[in-house]
RNA sequence: GGUGCCUUGGAUGAGUGGCUUAGUCAACGGUCUGCAAAACCGUCUACAGCAGUUCGAAUCUGCUAGGCACCU
């Protein structure tokens, strides 16, 4: 089956969704390692729009083998944004991402009707189509001090505190995840006000239709694939790619996929085929996540994609 | 031929009469509005087979099957 063949159906579903005087962005979106950089190469140079990247470890310059980034004879084919647009230790949010592209969005629909997103970052996908609530970013000296005290008090105390500052949240809140327990009371400290009251849950509406494309494949492909490109990176080099990101590795940026694993293996603490196999695993675990995500949004329009060839390597 | 040991759910591995379905890993399902390739939750109720002992057995007894070790 040639790219052509693939492209038809989504070039279809473009003209089908197409709105006379009315912006269009096309949002591409799947599990990792589904195929979405070629079909969004394709698709880009049939529609005419550059590729506005929807892959939050993408954007960082330092990561292009470990997170399939696409390449620069890739990106000199079609123009891309937000791609290798961080370093390594920047503080980002989907809420920035949020903002970003729109700003984007809004100058280059004065010269495009329509527009392509590309993805797979789930809550950067429904930042951009749905928005998120305006929440203050939390200052440094406040991350540091509710850090600390996580360490010292442990989160059943900071759980209770929670509970007191913003019962609402409270009762809703998974009791056992820090990530946002902490983060709630981060808000509530910094703002002097409850979590809940900026938690609106508002659809933004958008100045622009939204057309999403979903691509998936059977499982049993899918992670065909998935193991063939993490082998595929290991013989491009990314474990020296680890091997130079070592001294950062406690930045959240690195908090991915394919990095833990290796930085695992240069502490020697695991043997590099060890590794290999718990990269594909989890891997694997995250497409798994990615479609329970995308199967709850029902304005997607899914493509089923062809068995890969066997025969076609990477 | 004889003697001794072993046999637990997809894998690994505790548990020696009743304080539950150990735990771990894998697999599968799910949650999700500010670090999201993150963080978190749920499900998979097994004890080689058969017959006994017992109020009650994975746990005790016997036999059968399979495996391991040693002996003549």
């Amino acid at each position: 089956m040639s790219s052509a063949d693939l492209l038809s159906p989504m070039l279809s579903e473009v003209h089908n969704s197409a709105h006379p005087n009315q912006k269009t962005l096309i949002v591409l979106l799947g599990p990792t390692a589904v195929g979405k950089t070629d079909l969004a190469l394709d698709l880009a140079e049939a529609i005419g729009s550059p590729i506005i990247n929807a892959d939050s470890r993408q954007l960082y310059r330092d990561l292009p083998i470990g997170t399939a980034a696409p390449t620069a004879e890739q990106q000199l084919r079609v123009p891309h944004y937000f791609v290798g647009t961080l370093s390594i230790t920047d503080y980002y949010s989907a809420a920035r991402y949020e903002a970003e592209v729109l700003k984007l969005l809004e100058e280059l629909f004065r010269t495009h009707d329509t527009l392509l997103l590309s993805g797979g970052s789930m809550m950067y996908i429904d930042a951009v189509c749905k928005g998120i609530d305006d929440i203050p970013t939390i200052h440094e000296e406040t991350r540091t001090m509710m850090r600390q005290r996580l360490a010292e008090e442990g989160l059943p105390r900071l759980a209770a505190e929670l509970k007191l500052l913003d019962p609402e949240y409270f009762a809703k809140v998974d009791l056992h995840n820090t990530q946002r327990i902490v983060h709630a009371l981060e808000i509530c400290y910094q703002t002097g006000r409850p979590f809940t009251s900026f938690r609106t849950a508002t659809h933004k509406e958008r100045p622009f239709r939204i057309h999403k494309i979903g691509l998936r494949r059977e499982r049993a492909d899918l992670f065909q694939r998935i193991n063939s490109r993490v082998d595929q990176m290991l013989a491009d080099g990314f474990l020296d790619e680890a091997r130079r990101l070592l001294p950062y590795r406690n930045e959240n940026a690195l908090n991915t996929v394919g990095y833990k694993e290796l930085f695992q293996v240069l502490d020697g603490t695991w043997e590099l085929p060890f590794a290999t196999e718990r990269i594909k695993k989890n891997t694997r675990v995250y497409a798994k996540k990615q479609m329970t995500w995308f199967s709850r949004d029902t304005s997607i329009n899914w493509i089923d994609l062809p068995n890969t060839q066997t025969s076609l390597s990477l």
